[in-house]
RNA sequence: GCCGGGGUGGCGAAAUCGGUAAACGCAGGGGACUUAAAAUCCCCCGGGCUUCGGCCCUUGUGGGUUCAACUCCCACCCCCGGCACCA
């Protein structure tokens, strides 16, 4: 062979020259008119970061890369794919780190916002950097100002005064979302009590439509999951407890109203608004004290179900609907306030906690399910607490029934007798929006005397956030915005009168619940959401995003949508078809994390190996759903993998004499296909560890004992290889003689099934189940066939030497088994 | 405690409508080419035994179903993530 200047493969260079063509021509942003006119639309979304000082790091560039290779993929395959980014902004973090290093935020986030930008572009994602948000752009929040009033004006906004969570570190307060087992998401201190007022959403009256959807989403199940458990839906009964001496009654909900003959005593929350009604004056001194108590102690205390129980008894009593008993009325702190009515029927002998309260205070324990084997005489070790198994004890004439049958029996009764009704509840609570913050959109709304709370006019949109020097929040729990004056201080907008202005800002989870929603319409100052544009591009059709968003961000911005479809702005109530969770990234077998100072930075990393091999790597080593150990060592794999691919593309099929027009060999043109099938199909559900595995065997056979390959065989790997290692596509493309983006002309390579057929197949033989050889037979042969081929091999013959052959077992092109005995 | 996900070579991992366990890659060993190195190509690489034909064992543990189990069933152990007195 004669000899030839080998073109080395150069990462830096090839991917500076891609980067900046698809910049020159605009390969991955879309004009106005083409978002207009697109057809064949794929909405590729990633969850947007937060542009941290740190820059970004790898599970950033992990998530995004495997968002960035399906939409490559769904390019390929002929759609208009749309793969915007943005900048999640505001919030806490960026507030808490500009306090620590003294930067103002209005300074820092540009120039993170502006690093980001920078990384992002070198990793090389198809990002549409004409249509990109920042969250605290007043462009941007503008419009989610707008959206908390369609809200307010449609009465899903609501202020209330209600027992918030306090976090004394960060002085402020904490959606219940937001606090990590008593302890403050972000700081880790004990959680506090405080009674503040605040805007919050009404997502409650959306639970059932939200649970009722999850059923049509092309979701992981795990996600779904997670989403039913938090709506946390349950069907039973409230039921009224008549409180003896009084007018008044105490409502409960029970899940298990079969067992209404067994509640011996009650319990209210120490917050109950009835405690003061139901206690007695021997009992005050005592429920003041618990009270007081109770109130002091912080939510972790109050929340630890290990806790042992704690109450005291009112010296009130409540008539049992069912046995017409008088029963005593308790307080206790393991009832909470904010779950059903927040009273309880107490029944011990089948609720575990009740039995470990009524034990503690010597409360009767009454027996009125009794389990296989069991009778209504049968003493309680502990609660009985299955509710499928069981048959009603004790309950009068419903003695006998199961305790399904029971539970509809009950409340039939109670219902006719006007003492309860059927109920559903759910745990999950209303969005609280509101922080008593300064790094956040202003809440839109100003506070008349006479008016009341007044939204600001669209027209005067943005309420903008002004630049305070001072945004440290103190202990008054009041927001940073409530001490400037000149700022707060305006016109009630429908009287004219002095008012003020709202001083809490927005939750970062609203401006990130309806982002995806804006970056189509970025084009447009005058409007939140283009009608045209909006209908055309969504909703999102593929999601990809960390599954520690698999409740609050998803579940938020199913009800923003949701909302915002009732009240005519949009067209569909879900905003996102499917949504795939990302696996996280470990390094070495430990997780990363700055104080380790094991953190992978990607612009080394990215300077040494190039872009394309770092997505590709990180695609490589380990199933995406599931994330991956990150080995230093084992990025060779990939980028070997890349210069054996140029070497054998641009140094055997660029040249005059190369054999690129011969005809592809047989074997290599088999193994393609199979290769065409086995990575289409894995790209398309994200499998793409096993899809790059079947790109390097590919090579391997192509290049097998150093043989030249024919264009045919590469030009195809170099369309698949594309949506992981777009520039090195993009130049091998080009040298291929091809003059215009691999993204916008190639064609996913086809798959024909007769080329990837094999004319043989190895057959598995097994005695016993044991495997004593393989033997080749033509594909499809039938057990005739095969059984011939297989009894002609040494080692199965001498295995089934002297033995009587039982049974046979075949399974085509796969096994034979002879069974002997 | 409850809900998810997982436990397979020295390492990252493949294979789960039950059908040749360890594809692909890293690390390691040997060889070819080279003045040398890199790159490239070829071979070996779970453990034990071997008459070199093969045989036995091996997918967290213990049982079970089956001609056949990483895959299904029962019990248990461990790791990761989430939720946690939700009546």
């Amino acid at each position: 062979m004669e000899e030839r200047a080998r073109i080395p493969y150069s990462p830096s260079d090839v991917e500076t020259k891609w980067q900046r063509i698809w910049e020159d021509r605009g390969t991955n942003a879309f004009t106005l008119e083409e978002l207009r006119s697109a057809g064949n639309r794929y909405y590729q979304l990633m969850m947007f970061p937060y542009p941290s000082a740190e820059g970004l790091h790898v599970g950033n560039i992990y998530a995004f890369t495997g968002a960035d290779v399906h939409g490559r993929y769904r390019r390929l395959l002929g759609h208009t794919v749309f793969e915007p980014i943005g900048f999640d902004a505001f919030g806490i973090h960026s507030e808490n780190f500009a306090l620590k290093q003294g930067i103002h935020p209005m300074d820092l986030i540009p120039s993170n916002v502006a690093n980001f930008t920078r990384q992002l572009r070198r990793i090389g994602g198809m990002f549409d950097w004409n249509h990109t948000v920042d969250t605290t752009d007043p462009k941007y929040y503008a419009w989610t100002q707008w959206l908390f009033i369609q809200l307010f004006n449609a009465g899903l906004a609501e202020r209330k005064e209600a027992p918030v969570n306090w976090c004394p570190s960060c002085m402020t307060v904490l959606a219940n979302e937001q606090v990590i087992g008593g302890r403050c998401e972000r700081c880790d201190t004990p959680v506090e009590q405080r009674r503040i007022a605040q805007w919050f959403f009404k997502i409650t009256d959306y639970a059932q439509r939200l649970l009722d959807n999850l059923d049509h989403l092309d979701w992981s199940d795990s996600t779904l999951k997670a989403q039913r458990n938090w709506i946390g839906r349950s069907e039973g009964a409230e039921l009224h407890f008549p409180i003896v001496g009084r007018e008044e009654r105490v409502e409960v909900f029970t899940t298990r109203p079969d067992t209404v003959f067994g509640a011996t005593y009650m319990v209210l929350a120490p917050e109950h608004p009835f405690v003061d009604l139901v206690t007695t004056d021997e009992g005050r001194e005592a429920v003041e004290a618990y009270r007081t108590e109770a109130q002091r102690s912080d939510l972790v205390t109050r929340q630890k179900a290990d806790k042992t129980k704690s109450g005291v008894f009112t010296g009130g009593y409540c008539r049992n609907p069912a046995t017409g008993d008088n029963i005593p009325v308790w307080i206790a702190d393991y009832v909470l306030m904010d779950y059903g009515t927040g009273a309880i029927m107490a029944v011990p002998g089948h609720d575990e906690r009740d039995f470990e309260f009524a034990t503690a205070f010597d409360l009767p324990i009454v027996r009125v399910v009794a389990g296989p084997g069991e009778d209504g005489g049968t003493p309680l070790l502990e609660a009985y607490v299955d509710n499928q198994a069981g048959t009603m004890v004790n309950s009068g004439r419903f003695d006998g029934l199961g305790v399904p049958e029971g539970k509809t029996a009950i409340t039939d009764w109670l219902e006719a007798e006007g003492l309860g009704k059927r109920q559903i509840n759910y745990r999950i609570h209303d969005w609280c929006i509101s922080r008593q913050r300064y790094w956040g959109p202003p809440i839109p709304i100003v506070h008349c005397e006479a008016c009341g709370p007044v939204p600001v006019p669209e027209d005067q949109l943005p309420v903008v956030l002004p630049r305070v020097e001072d945004f440290r929040p103190d202990d008054s729990g009041i927001s940073p915005l409530a001490r400037v004056e000149e700022w707060y201080k305006t016109s009630c907008p429908e009287c004219g009168a002095d008012a003020r202005r709202e001083t809490d800002v927005s939750d970062t989870f609203l401006d990130s619940g309806w982002y995806f929603l804006r970056y189509p319409s970025t084009d447009f100052d005058d409007r939140a959401l283009d009608p045209e544009i909006t209908q055309r591009w969504l909703p999102v059709d593929c999601y990809i995003g960390g599954n520690e968003h698999a409740v609050l961000h998803l579940l938020y911005s199913r009800f923003l949508t949701m909302a915002l479809a009732e009240l005519g702005h949009v067209d569909f109530e879900e905003p996102y078809d499917r949504f795939r969770a990302h696996g996280l990234i470990i390094r070495e077998g430990a997780k990363m994390s700055k104080s380790k100072g094991n953190v992978v930075i990607p612009d080394p990393i990215i300077e040494e190996y190039g872009a394309d091999t770092f997505r590709t790597y990180l695609m490589f080593l380990g199933p995406f759903g599931e994330g991956g150990d990150y080995r230093e060592a084992g990025i060779q794999g990939p980028y070997g993998f890349l210069h054996r691919l140029w070497d054998t593309v641009v140094n055997s099929a660029s040249g005059e004499d190369h054999p690129s027009g011969s005809v592809a060999d047989p074997d290599v043109e088999r193994k393609l296909h199979q290769t065409i099938a086995q990575v289409t199909g894995q790209l398309a559900d994200l499998q793409y560890n096993t899809a790059i595995a079947a790109m390097m065997e590919y090579l391997n056979a192509v290049r097998a004992g150093g043989r030249e390959a024919a264009r045919a065989e590469v030009e195809p790997l170099v369309v698949m290889v594309a949506p992981f290692a777009p520039h090195i596509a993009e130049e091998m493309w080009e040298r291929l003689g091809n003059e215009s983006s691999i993204f916008d002309h190639a064609e996913w390579p086809a798959y024909d099934e007769d080329k990837a057929r094999e004319s043989d197949v190895q057959l598995a033989v097994q005695v016993n189940g044991k495997l004593r050889g393989t033997v080749s037979v033509p594909a499809g042969a039938d057990q005739q066939r095969a059984e011939a081929a297989a009894r002609a091999e040494p080692n199965v013959a001498r295995f089934l030497d002297g033995s009587q052959v039982r049974r046979v077992i075949h399974v085509p092109d796969r096994l034979l088994n002879f069974v002997v005995g």
